[in-house]
DNA sequence: CGATAATACTTAGCTTGCTAAGCGAACCGC
DNA sequence: GCGGTTCGCTTAGCAAGCTAAGTATTATCG
C-alpha cells in the first residue's frame, strides 16, 4: 500500500551539457519533463485538498471563474479556463448535477447558454479559495517573491514561444490561411 | 474548424496583488495555473513533432527512459517515467504492437518482466531526441541559460515542497505508520 | 428574401493518467 | 516447510482532456 512517489530527485542540472555529443538527453535536465512532474505532483495535492467539499479538478478551473465572473457562457468560460469546448460541457453537467452551477439559454441569442452560481456553489468559494492559496503558498514556501515572479515570467515566456510555434504550424498544415 | 487557441495572454501580472484584500485571487497570477498551462501547450506541440513517427505522448517518457537504460523492469520504468504501473502497463502493451519493446521474463524471479527495445524502437532514438530538444530550445529561446537554469530550480523546489507536503497528508491519513 | 457562412453548443470516441483491488511468485519466521 | 506477508504485475473502472464531426441558431450578402 505504501502510497508510492515516483519523484525523481531533480539534481545535477547544469552538468554535461554537451557532453553526450550527440543523443544524450538527460530527462531530469527537460524543461518539459519538469513541467509534467510538477504539474502532476500539484494536480495531486489540490486534488486531496478539494475533493472533501465534493469538488474535483475538473471543475476546479471553472469554478474559480466562475467565482471571479459568474453567468459566462460556455465559450467564455472556455477561454478562461484555457480548455476547449467539450471538456467545458462535460465539467458544467457535472457541476450542474451537483447543483453548483444552473445554465440558462440566452433570450436574445438562443445559441448560447449562460452559466450561473447557485447559492451552494457560490458559498464553496469562501472555503476553496483560501485552501487553495495555502497550497500555492506552501508550494512555493521555499522561493522567494522575486523567485516565483521570476518562475512565473519564465513559465511565461515558454508558454509565448509555444504557441508562437503552434501557429506556425497550424498555418504549414493548413496552407489555405485566407 | 479553425484550430482554436484558449490561451489566455499571461498579461497584467504583479498587478493587483493584494488589492482584493480577502478572496480574490487572480487565476493568471497563480503557479497552479501557469504550470497547466505550460504542461498542456507543450505536449500539444511535442505530440504535433512526434505523431508523424507514430509515437504517441504516453510512449514518450518510457522510450526516453529505455533508450537511455534498456531492459528495465515495469517498476523501474515507473519510476524512470513517474508514472504509476498500470499507466505504465498500458503504455507498453502499446509499444509492443507497435513493435517497439519485447517483454522478457525474468528467469531468476518470475513476478518481473523486463522491456528491452527492438531494433524498430532502437532506431527511432536517433530522430526524435534531436526532435525533442528542438521543441525544448524553440520553447525556451527567449530565456536565457541563467534563467532556464533558474526556471528548473523552482520548478524543482516547487516539487519538493508539494512531495514533503504529500507526504504528511498521508501520513495524517494513514495513521498507521510503525 | 433566400442561400450560404459563421457561431455556439453537442455528440462520439479516443488518450493519458489515476486508484482500488486482485493474482501469482517469492520471502520470512517459526 | 508451510502460513502469512511482501512484491510485481494485472484488471477494472473512472477522470480529465482532446479532436472530429455533428445540430441548431443567427448573421450576411447578393
Amino acid at each position: 500500500m505504501t502510497t508510492r512517489k515516483p519523484a525523481a530527485s531533480a539534481k545535477s542540472r547544469t552538468g554535461a551539457k554537451s557532453a553526450g555529443k550527440a543523443v544524450d538527453f538527460p530527462i531530469v535536465e527537460s524543461v518539459g519533463y519538469q513541467i509534467r512532474a510538477t504539474h502532476r505532483a500539484l494536480q495531486r495535492v489540490l486534488l486531496l485538498k478539494i475533493e472533501p467539499y465534493g469538488i474535483t479538478l475538473g471543475m476546479w478551473y471553472f469554478l474559480r471563474a466562475l467565482w471571479h465572473e459568474d453567468g459566462l457562457t460556455q465559450r467564455e468560460l472556455s477561454n478562461r479556463a484555457g480548455t476547449m469546448e467539450p471538456t467545458t460541457l462535460s465539467a458544467i453537467l457535472i457541476m450542474e448535477k451537483r447543483g453548483l452551477v444552473r445554465r440558462v439559454r440566452d433570450k436574445a441569442d438562443r445559441r448560447k447558454w449562460h452559466i450561473h452560481l447557485t447559492a451552494r456553489g457560490r458559498t464553496l468559494k469562501a472555503r476553496l479559495i483560501p485552501l487553495a492559496r495555502g497550497v500555492v503558498d506552501m508550494a512555493v514556501q521555499n522561493l522567494s517573491p522575486e523567485e516565483v515572479a521570476r518562475l512565473l515570467e519564465g513559465l511565461a515566456e515558454v508558454q509565448k514561444s509555444l504557441h508562437a510555434s503552434l501557429g506556425r504550424l497550424d498555418k504549414t498544415s493548413a496552407k489555405a490561411a485566407e
